[in-house]
DNA sequence: CTACAACTTTGAGCGCACTCTAAGTCAAGG
DNA sequence: CCTTGACTTAGAGTGCGCTCAAAGTTGTAG
């Protein structure tokens, strides 16, 4: 006998770090498809929504905006004839964030820079003020 | 004679990638101190200032939410009595974005297995139509 | 039977960071 | 003189991504 697990909107919740509000907010916009529901009207979400919700959150996270999103699991619901399509999606995504990545790792030096800065200004009043002292 | 040169708002605009309207509601937030004005009222900017906007569009692009930069205007506005605290500032964006680089950088590696998998996917989806026509 | 908690829906509200509008001032050119 | 255009102000509006509220249903425990 196979026994699916099924996860409750809280469950899952506390699994993605999304909040029952953002998971209902994800599925009315079509982010989330074949959300299964109980005989009472809940959901029930299973291990492959919850892959699917992780790696949404990961698109999120590296800045992906919700339209595109949106356009990404509309072509999922297509199925396999948009492979190529999604795999172009995700390149250029790819890209974008590389060069992001680029961006702030350049913009951490120029920060750690000034904090050598703000390093050597205090020296130099601590300096002062000692010889002042004495 | 020192001829110190200034910039007009739309200049700044320009160098600065910011729009006119941003660079008058950076102000109007306390962001940016001391913008001095021209006989007509118009804003002139100094090579410092955009220096300090350029500085400002880093810690932007890196995360740092507005109410933190308008502190850190704050503190500069009160002198080198807050060096210690604006350093502190700073060494504690460093590590939030770098723990931001991180995840961005895991989170990349995810996408790129990703594309791997529709790669091999779409082969295989290739092979079998080759074999069915054949 | 009743209370309670967990869910459901639709639609309104919110915080952030701008972005734009309206009405007015001013200097230069025709 | 009059238009043009770049600026000024205060305040309203926008887009994004949630986040919450209100009203209703269902299942379980006392």
């Amino acid at each position: 006998m196979v026994t699916k697990t099924e996860y409750t909107i809280q469950q899952v919740a506390e699994i993605t770090g999304l909040s029952g509000h953002t998971l209902r907010y994800y599925e009315r916009i079509g982010l989330l498809s074949s959300v299964v529901r109980a005989a009472n009207g809940h959901r029930r979400y299973t291990d492959d929504t919850i892959r699917e919700i992780e790696f949404l959150n990961k698109l999120r996270a590296t800045g992906m905006p919700i339209r595109e999103m949106q356009h990404y699991a509309e072509l999922r619901r297509q199925g396999q004839s948009t492979l190529a399509e999604r795999q172009a999606m995700l390149k250029s995504h790819h890209a974008v964030v590389t060069e992001q990545l680029r961006l702030l790792q350049e913009y951490l030096k120029v920060i750690e820079y000034k904090i050598a800065l703000y390093q050597k200004l205090q020296e130099e009043q601590q300096h002062e003020s000692t010889s002042v002292g004495s």
